[in-house]
DNA sequence: TTCATTTAGTTCCCTAAAGGAACTGACGAG
DNA sequence: CTCGTCAGTTCCTTTAGGGAACTAAATGAA
């Protein structure tokens, strides 16, 4: 192998990014998300070797993040469509939006804005907790082991 | 190059990508996140080439993710210290969390839980509106050119 | 009928990045 | 003086990404 495969690691992330990690990933899901959802459409606007698309899309669709389906039987035409599992995987996008554009965009500002359906304004993510809905950014919590942690590697001592 | 560099896309994805996109990124931000902070235990905790580890490393210095710190001056020894930029990123670590434990745990369950500081709780992120505080998500948003939005690229028609 | 075009890939070669193991250098302990 | 630790560096092999050309299936124009 070349490249190392993350999914058998018991760590969320580790698993998130096998599913994402992977180089184009991340970006495909993006024009996907925004309608930018045929082979031939996706290649242009990313400039992205064929042999990659190919390859990425066939692993998001293994990976239910993406459905291929035929918009056309004759000729046969396919676009990729979001899954429920892919579209979640689109705040992820929204939450590397956000952090690009306060670090990255420098002088020129954003160059995409949202606009909350809700509220009507032009505004941003925020990371909030589940329960309480106070923010909850990597400063506030504590980490604990959950019920699918690896078990602790303890070097068996015998004596 | 054999890797498109996507840090001059007018892309807050892309550029985001830039600074972490690359394998074991996200890791080693993670690693460093909870307390593996030195060059030989993160080698050892993630079983990543040394060779792979020194470049992540240096570039995320690089990108002011990091910070290379001095714990002893005598032998020389270094850790590796989020700076604010970096802290920020390890937001998108949550959300990576959250996706992760939602469709790749499976039966075991989480194997990391997070409580949260201002309720106690063991909880998760949630994604809301920086305005109203309402829920945000991929399909909660329109989407508009914003100031640092790339030039549309119309062929120039002469005639 | 032939030719061009569109869509969705596939195949090929080349290069660069990842993996892995061994090696270096500075120091400190025994 | 040797051993061990930390923080890398060097070297070699393997494999994934880039890029261009090619294929297949169908449509449409000349």
């Amino acid at each position: 192998m070349q490249r190392t495969r993350f999914g058998d690691l018991a760590c969320s992330i580790a698993r998130t990014l096998d599913v994402i990690g992977e180089p184009w990933s991340p970006l495909i899901l993006r024009d996907i998300y925004v309608g930018i959802n045929r082979f031939e459409q996706i290649q242009q606007e990313l400039d992205i070797s064929r042999k990659v698309l190919t390859e990425r899309l066939k692993w998001l669709v293994e990976n239910e993040v993406l459905q291929r389906h035929a918009y056309s039987e004759r000729p046969p035409r396919y676009e990729y469509r979001l899954t429920a599992k892919g579209l979640e995987l689109c705040d992820l996008l929204l939450v590397m939006v956000r952090w690009g554009d306060r670090w990255t965009a420098g002088e020129a500002g954003p160059p995409v804005l949202y606009r909350h359906h809700a509220c009507g304004q032009v505004s941003h993510v925020e990371l909030r907790c589940s329960v309480c809905a106070e923010p909850m950014r990597a400063t506030d919590v504590d980490v604990l082991p959950g019920p699918g942690a690896a078990p602790a590697v303890t070097p068996a001592r015998t004596g």
